[in-house]
DNA sequence: AGTGATTGAGTTACCGGTAACGTAGGATTA
DNA sequence: TAATCCTACGTTACCGGTAACTCAATCACT
């Protein structure tokens, strides 16, 4: 007991017991065992259990990176986990991490399987649910809304003039942001009298190469096509390429709108039409709103972290 | 005992008590809790701590995700730390995770401070260093030889014709696997009787907007640089976008090498000059050796996964 | 000197599982 | 019929910390 105080350094002890512990941890090489401090206490551990779909895709590996900073800066550790975009994945994911009394949970999406979401409710645990905006979180959220930046999208490109548009991405999820946003996309387009004449949903990665086969794949079921909006910048840089190697002219034979400003957009010859996202921003708030709940404090529920329509010059 | 006995299955009880046990369970909302599993077998918990610098560079996220993929099919569980390159995070890092009783650890690079090695070596923990080739490694080791990467791309180069050499990158550290290319590379220019005139090692992330300003850096302060090899491919590709609106023909005016093979190179209009890498196969791998002895068994404790010279069109 | 407060240290019990052992009662065997 | 074994279930102790309590020695103050 007394070198438990010691090691926490409490007080309650003299100088002389304190170098007496220290010459036996050095001597024994102790190692803490932290388990059983939490186990002791019947408190939460420190780690935070973060799951994302995938990594491949580079917005969520830069969630992830503002999410792990943040925590690390505070003494928490990340316990990542990839769902691969399967509910029930992530159900199993949610069971086993909540075994390990993570002291919160950070999810990407709104969509959990029912059971996963009666998990949750019953963990008692903090919890954020990021990127999608959510009005009604299991507990608190950390986003934008998709639908509306799609939305956005689609007037700004119809006050440009276009009248038949066309989407390339990868997603098949009803409940998936991606989709939120092509959902806008398609309602302004229809708000505004154009047409929506084809949408492409690969099953990939909404990476480059995606993005170039993709518009390849498009143009010819639709020669006509005026202006391309894709899933994500990488998508459209992927375009961008393929109408190079064509020779398409950008913005005079298509138009391409990318979604999320990548870093890759920095060096293009042109500034790509797209809608900013400060996905760091939504990681560190995500992890700073948790962290407040993990020490007691309340959170605003919801945040909105908002987007930015970047005009550009590919449209 | 008895519902212990249930839960885990481990057989010696009747149907009858099975059904009152799992009843209870239900009634109950009963929760495991695997800390106290760990704790009272005196285990290890399922957790594998991995170590990666950091989610900026897009090879390591590629490595993670082989990491993370292994690890979840076998159950285990990855708690991600970032070290942004600095020994001391990766010592307080390794510190934390091991008083966690990880079941073991994956870090990046072969560079750990005296004390991180000290603690390692004791903590009796099955340990994988990936990345970089290491014949002597603390315990596992799963990578390839930087240096070498580097000093076939400079012979390759040396046979193309060139006399007057480049490189950008963006590590400072000695230790680093992209110091190791670099040396590799100057040995290789050295050997072959030509000249590394300029190296450049920028203080920021190896993305697309490093390579794009340092190309324009090193070409103002030495505009009779032949070629130049980047630290990776997606410098190389913002060194080539550079050039794209420079007006300078690849590789006509000058040559560009990349390394790593990254997706942006399947969509570039010519087939970039690089070292193709396989970075999921190193997480993988790393994951199966670990596993391996984590249950137990044996692997062998150095594992190359080589890497091949993409010749390209850039040089 | 007597009283109460303070300080430094030790004791006990507990967190939630599980290993190891104990035991009652029925089945099997000599 | 008695010895033996097996099955199903119960008891105890322990993992490594720490909360809560106890206690002796010292100190401050009337």
């Amino acid at each position: 007991m007394t070198a438990s105080r010691v090691l926490r350094d409490e007080g309650g002890f003299s100088e002389k017991t304190r170098a007496k512990v220290m010459a036996e941890v050095e001597r024994l090489g102790y190692f803490p065992n932290r388990l059983a401090t939490v186990f002791a206490g019947d408190k939460k551990s420190t780690f935070i259990g973060v799951s994302i779909p995938d990594l491949g895709n580079e917005v969520f590996t830069h969630v992830l990176e503002g999410i792990d900073r943040k925590l690390a800066s505070f003494n928490h550790q990340t316990v990542l986990g990839m769902t691969q975009h399967v509910q029930s994945e992530e159900e199993n994911w949610i069971e086993t991490v909540l075994s390990w009394q993570p002291a919160g949970l950070i999810l990407t999406g709104r969509a959990h399987s029912p059971r996963a979401i009666q998990i949750l409710k019953g963990a008692n645990v903090p919890l954020v649910e990021i990127w999608d905006l959510n009005s009604s979180p299991v507990d608190m959220c950390v986003g934008l809304n998709h639908f509306d930046s799609g939305y956005d999208m689609g007037r700004f490109l119809l006050t440009k003039g276009y009248t038949r548009f066309g989407y390339v991405g990868t997603s098949h999820d009803a409940a998936n942001a991606a989709t939120s946003r092509l959902n806008g996309y398609a309602k302004a387009i229809q708000d505004g009298g154009g047409k929506l004449t084809r949408q492409l949903c690969l099953n990939d990665i909404p990476g480059f190469y995606p993005g170039f086969y993709g518009t390849e794949q498009l143009l010819s079921s639709d020669p006509h096509v005026e202006v391309i909006f894709y899933q994500n910048d990488n998508m459209a840089v992927g375009a961008v390429h393929f109408c190079q190697a064509q020779q398409i002219s950008i913005p005079g034979d298509i138009g391409i709108a990318g979604w999320g400003e990548l870093p890759i957009a920095s060096v293009l010859p042109y500034r790509l039409t797209t809608v900013h996202v400060n996905h760091l921003r939504i990681g560190q708030l995500a992890a700073e709103k948790l962290l407040l709940k993990v020490n007691g404090d309340s959170a605003t529920p919801v945040s909105d972290v908002g987007f930015q329509l970047v005009p550009g010059d590919t449209v």
